[in-house]
DNA sequence: TTGAAAGCGATACCAG
DNA sequence: CTGGTATCGCTTTCAA
């Protein structure tokens, strides 16, 4: 038999309050969303009542009533790789789902690495056109300002997946990048079976999520695995074709290269560099996100693991985050914790 | 400027319907809770106009108005473990949240491997009792019996942790233990840096998820590392006294012991032997479950890896698949897919 | 077999 | 400053 013993009786509501009060409904109302006109007594009286009762407010109750529709954003990088991708796939999946949850979610695509396309778009926003905007990009002095303009309109700011911290931005949806290129670097380092270099790929410069994880690799390789060694790392701006082309002249520099840790996005330049070329089998290779061109070269063996955030979480994360703060209300952090994800072969879905 | 061209009007309501169909609110709502008492001709009628509109319920409102809410009960073993522990501590925490959410969580323990404890408590429920009810218990025949029992008589069950197919759960909230097998057998085989025998430690034969963890972990282990060899395992029954008792001979009687996959509970056994004990230092060890526990042994270097699964998923995926089932609600998969985590001392949070 | 009307818990407009 | 009342989208008596 179910303990069920200490379930209260009956939910208070707005009209037990307006009753402990002796006032009307209405004035409970001003009360409670803190709107003017109310004298000082009768604010207290209420909130009293308020107190007294236990009251919590019935959120779906009060969104019927107010006819509330959460409007939000997200603001991506137009790289057409395949990370980015299934962050709008996830969007749009969303989109249709949280239609029956009055909310509705837009977004839009501006040049990668173009700091001023962000600052435009987040200016030209008004609290009337949305609640809360995700950003998903470069950490700039612009940026940022733009982003505390945001906020001072009224309007929620989550940075996604690249942090923005100088911003205040409300919250982070990510994971700790630093962790991350850790996490990475201590499985090359159990991975790879002899002494040798190590080569990284980087993305660019003003990605604040790339810097974090080359730093965090390093900073493992070095206290860690002093056998290897971390060659000078190559910026591929995450661009495909120009890594492919880049690889060639590394690989002949360097011939006891026995690990490759992909940090950034331009997995398929690599992969396609992998497959063509005939390499020493027992190459490491890790790399991030989980996506379906770099799942099937984990299949194949070409790469050895991934360091993957979940798309779908992020997305329900930022929306969650951002429509908490929309009406001020709490945030279950532990449920907003974006995994650093490890898959190998076995256990990628 | 965000493109958001394509939002509906105006979402179809009860009235709409009404009025399209010719018919009043009360007919509308009989025909789409399937209420009888209303002719055939105007079903169609009615069902018509709901294609015609693309009508979708609004749950929230229904729920208002029905003063639904949803009873749900969850099962767990008393066995005092920390992973079981987490789960309660998540059940309780997710309580607090849910009565804001019309939904109260119940939990009872039943003495662990014992199919008729759960069976009691699954046939003394009634459907005034509970909507919902998520079982973690050993697949036996007679759990299979009640849960079908609970089933035909209108409770909503999922199998939570260890699954139990034979017996038509609505769901099964958990990872896949075969491949959480695969994965703990790669990193044992990747780690390890030199030929020798590997112990498993597994838990109960009637648990269903400790035995496809050992066939997942044998399989792979026989594919791709036929340099180490699995030595006949100990079964702990989730006992770290029991364990710590019987590894002192195991470890005497293979000194090429380099490899342990606790597979099951009862970590704290293995730990307290391990670190009381002179041992090689590159013995690999990979555990399941990230517990405090387990975590400190992590970071410690005790563990080198820990397969677990997020115990906060696990509550909530379960919460939500039974209020959908409950509802005949749809499900969003992608949001259900319980990850098989992988956590080093890099990435552990 | 069908409809009218009264709520659910909260908000908002209009008077007073 | 404060109160009455219609309304949100849906369910549920109670009559007809």
């Amino acid at each position: 038999m179910p303990d069920d013993a200490h379930h209260a009786t009956q939910k208070p509501t707005v009209n037990d309050i307006a009753r402990v009060a002796g006032v009307s409904l209405a004035t409970v109302d001003r009360v409670l969303n803190a709107r003017p006109g109310v004298r000082r007594v009768t604010i207290d009286k209420v909130n009293e009542a308020i107190a007294e009762l236990g009251y919590i407010r019935d959120t779906a109750a009060a969104n019927l009533a107010r006819r509330r529709v959460y409007k939000l954003l997200f603001i991506l990088p137009t790289t057409g790789n395949e990370f980015v991708a299934a962050l709008q796939a996830d969007i749009v999946a969303q989109s249709a789902k949280q239609i029956h949850n009055r909310t509705t979610l837009d977004m839009v695509s501006v040049a990668p690495f173009d700091p001023q396309a962000i600052v435009q778009v987040l200016d030209n926003l008004s609290p009337a056109d949305a609640d809360g905007v995700a950003v998903f990009g470069p950490e700039t002095p612009s940026v940022r300002d733009a982003v505390k303009r945001t906020r001072a309109k009224g309007i929620a700011v989550v940075a996604l997946v690249s942090d923005l911290p100088s911003s205040d931005r409300d919250h982070f949806v990510g994971i700790d990048n630093i962790a991350a290129g850790r996490t990475a670097a201590q499985l090359m380092g159990r991975f790879v079976r002899e002494q040798g270099r190590i080569l990284v790929i980087t993305g660019s410069r003003l990605a604040r999520d790339h810097l974090e994880r080359r730093k965090g690799f390093d900073a493992v390789m070095t206290e860690s695995f002093p056998g290897l060694d971390v060659v000078a790392s190559i910026e591929g701006r995450d661009d495909p074709d120009l890594i492919q082309s880049m690889l060639p002249d590394i690989f002949d520099a360097y011939p006891d290269l026995c690990g490759v840790y992909s940090s950034a996005a331009g997995n398929p330049g690599l992969i396609r560099y992998l497959e063509n070329t005939a390499r020493r089998k027992d190459l490491v290779v890790v790399a991030h996100e989980l996506t379906p061109g770099s799942r099937a070269a984990l299949q194949s063996g070409i790469f050895d693991a991934i360091i993957s955030q979940d798309t779908g979480h992020l997305v329900r994360s930022a929306i969650r985050l951002l429509k908490a703060t929309a009406d001020g209300a709490p945030i279950d952090h532990t449920q907003e914790r974006i995994r650093i994800d490890i898959y190998l072969q076995e256990n990628a879905p």
